[in-house]
DNA sequence: GATTTAATTTAGAATTATTATAAACTAGAA
DNA sequence: TTCTAGTTTATAATAATTCTAAATTAAATC
């Protein structure tokens, strides 16, 4: 009930109408102890899974997409084995272990990164944020 | 001379027979004072142009990939605006300014960047390398 | 230099991720 | 309830990449 009510609340705010979809969604994407990592294909086969029926792909990609507009998921500019798109339950700075051989990411907070030197933006330009991905092998 | 029979030799320890496409194609890549990163599309427009006539893209392909095994390219890991793949002629440990307005990649060389703080590779997991990404904005 | 063979190139088809379309459906306002 | 704009859906379109099978070519052998 009150995990039901701050999914409405934040679709609301992100006006965002909460369909019966979305609300799926999101109850799959945020209602969970940890955040995550996700591609599209794997959402897609959580929430057949999840609800026994098939989402159009279009639901899908729109509705991560809405969501990633809104601040609530975040892209992980990353390009894999595999070419797909990551995405990001957790939407603060943070980086990544990256496994090429099983695709997976994990996450390294912020604070877990320091730079001792760090060159500065080219003329005219300002620097939006430092994503550091380290790839990791056996 | 001196450059044709350096491509040569590249092709050659590489077990890459020197096909006239090859060869065309590496003398376009190598045969430069500064290196530079390119995509599939914009090396098969510059191929066009510099020899007035097209290179099947799979041979274009095909002959990155091979350049890519043979440790001649390397292969950008950013998921850019367009959904391009980047590869670079620098082929040492180095990071990346990235412009997503301009899609525009700019070398940071290895010691431009130092960590004051790292994490540990995961469990029975070693750090391949590390790649730093800043993102820039105007 | 001619012959032979395996590697390579090529045009085009196939695949895969993603986006667009347009008709059917629905949340929420009136 | 009615109305309407927003949403979902199936499907088509697009775009990057990979596959295929036939034609070509590098280079080894005669
Ligand atoms: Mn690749
Ligand atoms: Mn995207
Ligand atoms: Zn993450
Ligand atoms: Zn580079």
């Amino acid at each position: 009930m009150v995990k039901k009510l701050s999914i409405l609340n934040k679709l609301r705010s992100s006006n965002l109408r909460p369909t019966k979809q979305r609300v799926e969604i999101a109850k799959f994407l945020f209602e969970r102890e940890k955040t995550f990592h996700f591609t599209i294909e794997s959402l897609a086969k959580s929430m057949a899974k999840k609800t026994s029926k098939e989402f159009a792909l279009a639901t899908i990609y729109n509705t991560v997409e809405a969501f990633k507009k809104a601040g609530h998921l975040s892209e992980v500019h990353l390009k894999g084995k595999n070419n797909r798109t990551y995405f990001d339950t957790n939407i603060s700075n943070h980086h990544h272990f990256y496994d090429n051989e099983t695709s997976e990411l994990i996450d390294i907070s912020e604070n877990q990164i320091k730079f001792e030197k760090i060159p500065n933006a080219p003329n005219g330009k300002k620097i939006a944020n430092v994503e550091v991905i380290i790839n990791l092998k056996d």
